[in-house]
RNA sequence: AGCGAGGUAGGGUAGCCUGGAGUGCCCGCCGGGCUCAUAACCCGGAGAUCGGAGGUUCAAAUCCUCUUCUCGCUACCA
């Protein structure tokens, strides 16, 4: 029963910990999260992955200018990670983070496999380094000369370095990207990345010995893995490679990425998937960017988003709502409070809040038994939506619920069951109740607070995508608090 | 610069691959209806030479060429 074909497995990147998160790490989990739970709405094992990073230099300066050791920072950070994404009613099923030895452990087994296949060799790196800043730069990152960071001069240096193979795998890399088309995620980006492969591809250094805080490169101790290398096998090690976890779950089958991130995800990633013997994810998805009121998110503009605030002044769900439905995945948007309240106020409150609420009311005044035939199963296109889904356009599978409970809401006026007694009202409530039961299932990735309350309103249990249908009605109508409320200016 | 993506009513989008009346959706605007319900809901309407030019075709938002504007990527910044 346990077979390989309805097992899901979806990751986040691992986010790194040089801070707190922000808007734009509550999106990439919001998204992933709401896919996993449509996952286990098919009844499909779902594995659901995220994490953090915690190595590098970046993040060992960090720990030193607030005078903190470094261990002790970034466990403080992992735990606001953590906190955040509980806080946002993700679901994830683990939380890996590269500071733990069974990160360690794998990676090590990783790049010995890669060895083993004769991909990687001792060479020398050469870059412009910054004395003061102790940091290697290439030449795109300088700032006409100089340092980015301090904006002093920089001298041309060469560390010894491991590299790996990474030009031998330019041909096998077109090759699966040709035979799998849905691998590079969105279409509009792939194009981008399969002409970088074919402009060629350089070997990479992968270790360094300047890099204090990090892990042991295990062919040489002098180096430590550099940390995007070790990174990414975060996808693998909490698996625990090569066991029957790993058996079942790999390959996964998304890697939701955010666009900054695609190459690391679309090209080296795979690339040493093949090294190893492994099999490479069967998707890379690299979605948008959000900028705030038209401008780029960012600190010393001070405009940066805190998702928790969001979520404590307007509702979790009604955030998340908002972060999926504005903008198609893949594309880039523009958040403002505004927006929010805009599709909160009309979408959640107006349409779904209000939708339940007036057929509950009207249901507690009836007390005969509640059984008709189905007249608003056409209004609902569930095939579409499965198709959306399975393709990830989730705004896309959004607006369809909605155009479900527009055509609900239409229904309640056309017959005005206020108006009704009898067989006639019952009917009427019977196509509304189910039509509400079905809703909720179908919201309910998206909004799962939201879907167990309206549950529990309705009197039902939570249901699989498979009870998304018509059948008899058999709950026991408790009317409750509105599910969403109006937020003025 | 190279490569890539895109310019569709006031704003935001879908349609483009597989040409066939500008067809759809959301917000906003105008008018009407209704009142079970969170002053919510429903109906109707105004509003676009589908960035520009040329070409193919009986027919182009949709295919081809050119042009213009915007945005993204350009590898060791996780």
């Amino acid at each position: 029963m346990a077979g390989k074909s309805d097992k899901f497995y979806i990751t986040t990147p691992i986010f790194y910990v040089n801070d707190v998160p922000h808007l734009g790490h509550s999106y990439t989990m919001v998204v992933s999260d709401i896919i996993a739970r449509w996952h286990r709405l098919l009844g499909e094992r779902v594995f659901f992955l995220t994490g953090t990073d915690e190595h590098g230099e970046k993040i060992a300066k960090a720990a030193e200018l607030r005078k903190e050791e470094v261990k002790a920072f970034v466990d403080k950070l992992a735990e606001a990670y953590k906190a955040c994404w509980k806080g946002l009613s993700i679901s994830n099923d683990d939380f890996i983070r590269t500071t733990e030895r069974r990160h360690e452990e794998v990676v090590f087994r990783f790049i010995e496999a890669m060895d083993r296949n004769g991909d990687l060799y001792k060479g020398e790196y050469e870059g412009w380094y910054c004395v003061p800043d102790e940091t290697f730069f290439t030449d795109l990152q300088l700032k006409e000369g100089r340092c980015p960071v301090c904006g002093r001069d920089v001298q041309k240096l060469k560390e010894e370095s491991y590299f790996f193979r990474l030009s031998k795998y330019q041909d096998r890399l077109l090759e699966y990207y040709k035979a799998n088309e849905n691998f590079l995620a969105p279409k509009s980006r792939s194009a981008e990345i399969i002409n970088r492969v074919k402009g060629g591809l350089k070997d990479l250094s992968i270790t360094r010995k300047s890099v204090k805080w990090g892990i042991p490169f295990p062919m040489d101790r002098k180096h430590n893995i550099y940390v995007w290398v070790e990174a990414l096998i975060n996808y693998l090690s909490a698996l625990d490679w090569r066991s029957e976890k790993s058996d079942l779950f790999w390959p996964a089958d998304v890697h939701m990425v955010g666009k900054e991130i695609n190459w690391f995800h679309s090209v080296i990633w795979p690339a040493m998937l093949f090294s190893a013997g492994l099999e490479p994810p069967r998707k890379v998805f690299a979605h948008g960017w959000w900028t705030v009121e038209g401008q780029k998110m960012s600190k010393s503009v001070g405009n940066v988003v805190d998702p928790m605030a969001m979520a404590g002044k307007y509702s979790v769900d009604a955030l998340r709502y908002f972060l999926v439905r504005e903008i198609p995945l893949g594309d880039d948007g523009d958040f403002s409070e505004k927006a929010l309240r805009l599709r909160l106020n009309n979408e959640l409150a107006a349409d779904l809040g209000n939708l339940a609420y007036r057929v509950l009311s009207i249901t507690e005044k009836f007390d005969g038994k509640i059984e008709g035939s189905p007249e608003l199963e056409a209004s609902l296109d569930l095939k579409g939506i499965e198709k959306d889904m399975q393709e990830l356009n989730l705004s896309g599978a959004l607006e369809r619920i909605w155009h479900f409970i527009k055509a609900c809401n239409k229904y309640v006026n056309d017959k005005k069951p206020w108006e009704m007694d009898g067989a006639e009202l019952s009917n009427a409530l019977y196509n509304l109740l189910e039509s509400l039961r079905i809703i909720s299932i179908l919201v309910s990735p998206f909004m799962p607070e939201t879907s167990d309350r309206l549950n529990a309103q309705l009197g039902v249990k939570s249901g699989l995508l498979s009870e998304a249908k018509f059948g008899a009605f058999k709950g026991k109508v408790k009317k409750g608090e509105y599910l969403f409320r109006k937020i003025d200016a």
